[in-house]
DNA sequence: CGGATACTTGAATGTAATCAATCACAGTGG
DNA sequence: CCACTGTGATTGATTACATTCAAGTATCCG
């Protein structure tokens, strides 16, 4: 007999309306919780007792090796669920990149809802997939491409998942540091900044603030992270 | 409403006792299909009709960059599936290393399973949790890793993961080329090759045969697999 | 204003990629 | 049976990209 199937999602978003509600039914209520810049959410290994969805500010959901090397999963942002799918224990560390509100609630409810309620179940499913298939081509960016198509096909995904969010219109604000921005792309910070000054020069985005970018040329930008 | 979960998760294997039961009620009655060595079964972006449960033979599952390059997300082998999840197109390309052989199920059945049993729909959760971790494990390989420890790590872990399906104790049988290797560790054939060849100066594997590798000394390889 | 932190820039190094042979082997045909 | 061909793997030489090591700059906060 199967455990309650218990996903351990690294960052799930609420996509299309509809979807929401859905995860409000499958996490049901929930005690808001604060957490400090840098401060542990959860840890990688520790059991799998809560699942959390972000309220404001951003979480960094990371793997990392004994030596300190890190490997940066996801970043979760308002809205975004995380620790929803998994067995028994948790898959990754989360920490809060700055101040930042989650609601916790407790994993146990979540099998529940799951046998009880095919719809939600379903829509658990749909959340795996999606989560799935942004790890599987993230997993492309990591092992096929150079440094530049990186960084760009970061931007123009994450501009394209923050859309609205932040300052006008195509302004990118990235809340987390070089060397988080870094551990997501597989790169060196020095890389990272590297890169962002060489597109800068270019004409193709401009660095208004080290965490505030504007995408100036949407189409040579894609054809970059194109490959070509 | 949700669309049924359609879940697209890359070779999903059937670990412990109990689950092939899950994957096969999943699946229901499916048609036997042989494919040729190199032969297409799916092409990421095709409308995803059909799942699939690898019977005999190797299949690679890959991402592709139009100009070619390719990133092996995982290879399916005897009893693991592909194609349960996904919304409505398929996230990858699916080909036949070696000849093989499938059974392909229509995933219209499975919507219908994961509305009406809660104990399949909780295993299908199951299976794509466990997906999830593969990939997100595969995502440190290939960001934080060096090119001998993911040669390590990849063959002790494909070692644990066909253990006792081949040849002898600590022989490993590598049925794909280095190409599909190198794609899937995020390097190119000669680095590939050239790190083997260094394993098997230093002592620590022996190459029987390019497809065959014996491990023998399983403690100096797993230290290089932890980076120490 | 001083100190800390994060980001950027520069120079040198190193790892893996690229370019190019060579080797090994399986299958074919003379 | 043995040369010939084609494919895949290995090895070698060189190059290039990203890393490492090291300064320098900017910003924030006390």
């Amino acid at each position: 007999m199967a455990a309650p199937a218990a996903l351990a999602l690294p960052s799930v978003r609420a996509p299309s309306p509809g979807t929401s509600d859905v995860l409000e039914s499958l996490l049901g209520i929930g005690v808001t919780t604060t957490f400090r810049g840098g401060q542990t959410i959860v840890l990688e290994g520790d059991p799998l007792v809560h699942c959390y969805r972000v309220i404001s500010g951003t979480v960094r959901l990371f793997k990392s090796i004994a030596d300190g090397r890190r490997q940066v999963i996801d970043f979760a942002e308002a809205s975004d669920a995380f620790g929803l799918v998994g067995q028994t224990r948790y898959g990754f560390s989360a920490e809060a990149v700055g101040p930042a509100t989650l609601s916790r609630h407790n994993r146990r409810h979540l099998g529940g809802v799951v046998m009880g309620d095919p719809q939600a179940a379903a829509g658990l499913l749909d959340l795996a997939c999606l989560e799935l298939e942004r790890a599987r081509a993230h997993m492309l960016l990591l092992g096929r491409r150079s440094a530049e198509e990186k960084v760009v096909c970061f931007l123009l995904s994450y501009a394209a998942r923050t859309a609205g969010r932040f300052a006008g219109e195509g302004v990118v604000h990235l809340p987390f540091s070089r060397q988080d921005l870094a551990d997501h792309l597989g790169l060196t910070i020095e890389t990272v900044s590297r890169t962002f000054s060489q597109l800068n020069r270019q004409g193709l985005i401009a660095l208004l603030t080290p965490q505030h970018i504007a995408l100036l040329r949407p189409g040579p930008l894609a054809r970059i992270a194109e490959g070509r």
